[in-house]
DNA sequence: ACGTACAGCGCG
DNA sequence: AAAGCGCGCTGTACGT
């Protein structure tokens, strides 16, 4: 392997034509520290078939204003850019304004090819010895990438690691195309530079509306806590030696312990779950302790562990996102994980932006629905899509027999949970518990059971459906993209229903979002958040009514680009907040 | 001292 | 035969 170690910009100018034209560049960074806001590049390692490996000295380059412009002349070219999980050093371009593209993504590739048996981890030396057979030695004394100067060794390991991926590339292409995942792939690695630009710019939050929600809420598990001590008897606090106070005799956190309170107060449950709770509703310890509960899961998981991530640099929180995390392809979001912020106003307000700009956000209607109608050809569902039906009201009124019209607001949300639980399968107990718990709907096993055969009667599409996966269960699954997984053991029909439709939902909302950061590029304009089937977007407020049109047009045009005979909708609002409309 | 499993609960 | 699914996070319980 040759290497060419440029320390300054004019010795890159020999290679900039043979750069320019190629079609596949091994792209990989070497950087002070893994956070883009507090670290830096020190390497840029260029990698071209045929070409000494370029190991560029970043700092020097960037020094002065030619560097960066060879730089960005070499990734404007129109040839592949291959990384090593590319989300990484992509983020370290931004700063930079350079964004390359097309990316192939080694990482995402390997996980989009996963069956069990092969290795879990992508790390690129798990990778390279599964598909080249080539043992990267691990823990080689990478160093410090911070130090001023670096050992020939240092630069050669890196070398080493852009130009891997050129080979690997070869490798998994092969594998990609025998596995029939092109398609999910070039979604994948469309994608990727929207969630870089996602953790990169990350979200604002309202420090202050935030801290004094968590005040307030500190103050009402206090207020809980004094209502359960009728019950638990005052704590005692014990001050260990350390001095610090530990409360002894009971733990509310401890299930077991809070089983034999509630067996010793005459609730006789069998766990301490909110639903076995929920008959006991009336019951002042039950409240207390749902009460306790809610404060105490949204202080400890939530308010606390937000506050804490406020990034020091930014200001703003920095979620990070697996791209491909969930078997069936939807994202993940974690550290913090604001998927799963409550829908509670109080809480969703506090996610906003700053000064002069404001969010846009846009969500899929009834996404899942639609896919499945999709996947299942069922043709009352995909008719009432075509006329702009609300399919919960076509479902309300195929369950009580009343018109579409005269369907009232608590049997619209009655279907709701029908249409949602039985598209996969659920089963009459099930689907009563659900209603109930989900939308807040009473019905008996029954009216459940009289539901259930009336709905498969009517959406006689999807009753075939899953007939089909009953008389041909299949180990692996696929969505309407070609991204497959494997099931370990012998999937449910639950399992075989919902995963295609749940990754069909995943790959859309992808499509779109590689869509819109290459329609994105260099404005003002942010992706700052993605929740399934909703997208944020933060934007100076003039520009505001011409985002939300772009965002609502990129989103339906990749949903009907996937699903051909459903088409779908998409609901764009310009908001100062997060919180419901 | 650490890692893993589970319950419970937030989101879609 | 019977069955909604997927995540992340917290604290407890239990393993090494």
């Amino acid at each position: 392997m040759d290497i060419l170690f440029l320390r300054e910009p004019k010795y890159l100018l020999p290679h900039l034509p043979v750069l320019r034209s190629a079609h596949v560049i091994a792209v990989d960074l070497e950087t002070t520290g893994l956070d883009p806001h507090l670290s830096s590049i020190r390497l840029i390692q260029l990698a071209v078939e045929g070409m000494p490996v370029l190991v560029v000295d970043a700092p020097a380059f960037l020094r002065e204003a030619e560097g960066l412009a060879l730089l960005r002349e070499v990734f404007q070219g129109e040839g592949i850019k291959v990384f090593q999980n590319a989300k990484f050093d992509l983020q370290f371009l931004i700063p930079l304004s350079i964004y390359p593209r097309p990316v192939f993504d080694t990482m995402l590739a390997a996980r989009l090819l996963y069956e069990p048996g092969m290795p879990r981890s992508v790390s690129l030396a798990a990778v390279a010895d599964y598909y080249l057979g080539e043992t990267l030695n691990k823990q080689e004394q990478r160093g410090d990438w911070a130090a001023q100067t670096l050992t020939p060794a240092q630069i050669e390991y890196a070398a080493r690691d852009a130009a891997i991926l050129l080979r690997l590339r070869h490798a998994l292409i092969s594998r990609i195309m025998e596995a029939g995942v092109g398609k999910a792939a070039e979604i994948e690695f469309a994608c990727v530079r929207a969630v870089a630009e996602m953790e990169f710019h990350g979200i604002y939050l309202d420090t202050p509306m935030w801290r004094t929600l968590a005040e307030r809420t500190s103050a009402a598990r206090d207020a809980a806590l004094e209502s359960l001590y009728a019950y638990t008897g005052k704590p005692t606090v014990q001050t260990t030696l350390f001095g610090e106070e530990k409360v002894m005799g009971f733990n509310l956190d401890s299930n077991p312990y809070v089983l034999t309170l509630l067996h010793r107060n005459g609730i006789s449950v069998q766990s301490t779950s909110a639903s076995d709770l929920y008959p006991y509703r009336a019951h002042p310890l039950a409240q207390a302790l749902t009460a306790y509960r809610k404060a105490q899961k949204s202080l400890s998981a939530i308010l606390e562990p937000i506050a804490a991530a406020v990034h020091p640099a930014t200001g703003r929180l920095h979620p990070h996102y697996g791209q491909i995390a969930a078997f069936t392809g939807r994202m993940s979001c974690g550290t913090p994980n604001i998927q799963q912020i409550p829908r509670d106003p109080a809480f969703r307000a506090c996610f906003c932006a700053p000064q002069s700009r404001c969010l846009v956000i846009a969500d899929y209607s009834q996404i899942e629905l639609r896919v499945a109608a999709q996947i299942s050809g069922d043709s009352r569902m995909i008719t009432a899509y075509r006329e702009g039906e609300d399919l919960h009201r076509v479902t309300a009124s195929l369950m009580t027999g009343k018109p579409v019209g005269q369907v009232t607001k608590q049997e619209r949300q009655a279907a709701k949970a029908v249409n949602f639980g039985l598209i996969y399968g659920m089963g009459a107990v099930g689907l009563q518990q659900y209603a109930r718990q989900t939308y807040g709907v009473e019905m008996t096993a029954e009216q459940a059971g009289l539901f259930r055969s009336r709905f498969f009667t009517a959406y006689r599409g999807i009753a075939s459906w899953h007939q089909r996966l009953k008389d041909y269960p299949s180990k692996e699954g696929r969505t309407l993209t070609g991204r497959r997984f494997a099931f370990t053991e012998t999937p449910s029909l639950p399992l075989l229903s919902n995963s295609p439709v749940q990754g069909t939902a995943a790959d859309i909302i992808k499509k779109a979002l590689g869509h819109l950061s290459h329609q994105l590029e260099g404005a003002d304009t942010w992706i700052v958040g993605v929740v399934h089937d909703e997208i944020l977007l933060e934007c100076p407020a003039e520009k505001a009514p011409e985002t939300a049109a772009l965002l609502k047009e990129t989103m339906e045009k990749a949903a009907n680009g996937i699903l051909p005979m459903v088409p779908s909708v998409v609901e764009a609002k310009i908001s100062a907040s997060w919180a419901e409309k």
